[in-house]
DNA sequence: AGAGGTATAAACATCC
DNA sequence: CGGATGTTTATACCTC
């Protein structure tokens, strides 16, 4: 407990390093969990509409770039103090800043949005610009929602027609669908972000205890019709604004919004009736008498969401009061409002980005389609070449690279999860030790993973999705002789994975306690002291029964291990280009082709297989990533490759993993993404 | 709800 | 004494 608030509490400052960082976007924390069903849609009018966007965009952009750079300013730089090995004298800023970022994904921040406020209200000039901008934003939403909704569209029928298509090689077809379910990821993400942001600003309604749950509900289940949807409250909302209708609830959504789907009202079904809540508001101000539960977009959990307001009030009659009364359409209230826009308009220009690269992929590919990515087999190939490279000298045996030996079935990861789980992390870059959830569990396989995404985890500060005991055993059996003293471990450690660049004191507790605690590392006096070394018949008797078990969770398994990184690293790559720093771009690095290719390898299988709907990751607070977990069972075979990813599988895991299944449970669990 | 796991923290014990 | 190592205990969260 004592940890965690202490966590939570700092929940501003991402990483340490990485002030600008924080500034990345808020967005991602969102995880697209639900792959939209795509139809059709002609390019050129997309591009047309991009023209017009890109107009509308430009001055609103300059005005984003500015809040950007106040707000990094605003935010602490905490400097990483890698040092202090004392426990005790931890430096609560190094850990708890860190932490909080990695479950606290979004970037604005409540604090920080209403920082943004206020610098707004005061700066007279900024905001006339954005007055002129809000006429061009609201066509610009509707032209985006259109769009987007083409693209959609246009994807799914892209997707399809490879998968039908009998011209071009299997590989081929493959590494398309990878680029394209990558994008699609993208594109969805932003979707996301700007849902989120939407939400946190208490747009939509959502209420903050259960924001983790809503979060998913929306992103999952999202269809192009609901997007629809919400970009029209959106847009309507600025409409009223501008429009100066009615003083009151200039914010509210009045738009007539039904509860369709769960997602936008998970709690719409705990709670009982959030539909009601717009329309009926419209009607009578206060008529909240029959609900209890005040469904109001700007009230939740009895505080107003109001941006930079949070009056706490006793019922919902109280909070209308209020929201008439401090809220009203002033000078104030309006400068807010454009805030608002000027938030969900930057995140319309990531996914602007997004959709014209999207285009030109699709585009491309269309007329030909010349290099195919990385081709499914290749992937492990490659990631072995890559680890002997790289690879210390030490390394070598065929431990490195164990593989499932078990079914190579495919992964099935929805998009949506593979999302979900790559965004926070990458994204986050967020260092510090926090717990996360640990999805998917059982991450046996480790090691190929680990191998595979070396060149990823060396530069990126990313936490890799492993257990302790799972590195720390890659650690030892890399070495010569399989045996490391405790230091040599922590060496590895810090050698391997930027991550554990940082928080020393945290993780190589950590490192000792496991050694302590599991039985597979034993300590051997040596010579020169004593080294540890590992059981691995102890290691594989953690919890054999149940990954052999089921195909579930072999399945799991896989998907847990490539993607994390490799979807961060694309994702990264694609917000990289974007002016937005979502990042820091230290520690993205380079991700490997290998891990870009398990990440879209484990897309695509989400993709294709159909997004399940299970997403639900429910962080429950604190981790962002979502929990793959529950990788649903796809009738994939593995021999099925109809996922270019249940290839790579095969090919490369046969060899030395027997084992990994294994024993994988212990480490069972990629402790982060 | 409970069991089995893992991550984090932290208190202690030892040894150098 | 202080730091590096190890052990243990406690707590929180996850997944099954």
């Amino acid at each position: 407990m004592m940890q965690e608030s202490g966590t939570e509490a700092t929940s501003n400052g991402p990483a340490n390093q990485n002030g600008a960082a924080s500034v990345e976007g808020g967005a991602r924390d969102a995880r697209p969990r639900s792959v939209t069903t795509p139809s059709t849609v002609d390019i050129a009018a997309a591009d047309l509409i991009h023209l017009q966007q890109h107009q509308a965009l430009q001055v609103a952009r300059q005005i984003l770039l500015q809040q950007q750079q106040q707000q990094q300013q605003l935010q602490p730089h905490q400097g990483t103090g890698l040092k202090s090995p004392k426990g005790s004298e931890k430096q609560p800023s190094l850990q708890v800043p860190v932490s909080v970022a990695m479950m606290t994904p979004q970037v604005i921040t409540p604090q920080r949005m209403q920082q943004i406020l206020q610098q707004q209200v005061l700066s007279p000039q900024q905001l006339q610009v954005l007055l002129q901008q809000q006429q061009a934003l609201m066509l610009q939403q509707q032209q985006l929602q259109e769009f987007y909704k083409k693209q959609q569209e246009q994807l799914h029928l892209q997707l399809l027609q490879q998968q039908h298509a009998g011209t071009q090689s299997k590989e081929q077809q493959q590494a398309q669908r990878l680029a394209f379910q990558q994008q699609l990821m993208q594109v969805q993400q932003l979707q996301q972000q700007h849902l989120l942001n939407l939400q946190r600003q208490g747009l939509l309604t959502i209420q903050p205890g259960q924001t983790t749950l809503p979060l998913h509900s929306l992103t999952q289940g999202m269809i192009p019709a609901e997007l629809q949807q919400l970009w029209k409250e959106v847009t309507n909302v600025k409409e009223e604004n501008s429009s100066s209708n009615n003083s009151h609830r200039g914010l509210d959504l009045s738009s007539p919004q039904p509860p369709k789907n769960p997602l936008l009202n998970q709690h719409a079904s705990t709670n009982g009736q959030y539909m009601s809540h717009s329309l009926k508001r419209e009607g009578s101000t206060v008529d909240d008498h029959h609900h209890s539960h005040h469904s109001h977009p700007l009230y939740g959990h009895g505080v107003c969401k109001w941006p930079g307001c949070e009056a706490v009030f006793e019922d919902f009659q109280s909070f209308l009061k209020h929201l008439n009364n401090e809220h009203a359409l002033d000078d104030r209230s309006t400068a807010q409002c454009r805030v608002q826009m000027q938030v969900v308009q930057q995140l319309e220009l990531q996914l602007a980005k997004d959709k014209e690269r999207l285009q030109a992929m699709m585009t491309h590919l269309h007329v030909k389609s010349t290099e195919p990515k990385p081709a499914p087999q290749p992937l492990n190939l490659v990631s072995n070449v890559t680890l002997s490279k790289t690879a210390p000298p030490e390394a070598s045996p065929p431990l490195s690279l164990p593989q499932t030996p078990t079914t190579p079935t495919a992964p099935l990861t929805p998009l949506s999860q593979a999302y979900s789980v790559i965004t926070p992390n990458s994204l986050h870059h967020s260092v510090g030790p926090m717990r996360r959830r640990y999805s998917d569990k059982y991450n046996m396989p480790i090691s190929p993973d680990i191998v595979q995404n070396k060149e990823f985890y060396m530069n990126a500060e990313v936490r890799p999705p492993f257990t302790y005991a799972s590195l720390i055993r890659q650690a030892i059996l890399e070495s010569p002789e399989k045996q490391l003293t405790l230091n040599e471990i922590y060496n590895w450690f810090t050698r391997m994975f930027a991550y554990f660049r940082r928080n020393a004191a945290t993780w190589k507790n950590a490192v000792r306690h496991n050694l302590s605690l599991h039985k597979c590392f034993v300590r051997v006096e040596n010579v020169k002291g004593a080294v540890w070394t590992v059981d691995e018949l102890e290691f594989q008797k953690r919890r054999p029964q149940k990954i052999s078990g089921s195909p579930a969770l072999v399945k799991n398994i896989q998907t847990s291990l490539g993607y994390g990184p490799a979807l961060s690293a694309a994702f990264q790559a694609s917000m990289a280009e974007n002016n937005i720093p979502l990042y820091t771009t230290a520690s993205i690095g380079s991700p490997t082709l290998n891990s870009l290719a398990n990440a879209i390898r484990e897309e695509m299988n989400g993709a294709m297989d159909h997004g399940n709907s299970n997403g639900s990751d429910s962080s429950p607070g604190r981790s962002p990533l979502p929990a793959m977990h529950h990788i649903k069972e796809e009738p994939l075979d593995p021999e099925d490759h109809e996922g270019p990813l249940s290839l790579v599988m095969t090919a490369n895991h046969s060899p030395d993993f027997g084992h990994h299944r294994d024993y994988d449970d212990d480490q069972g669990h990629d402790d982060m993404l």
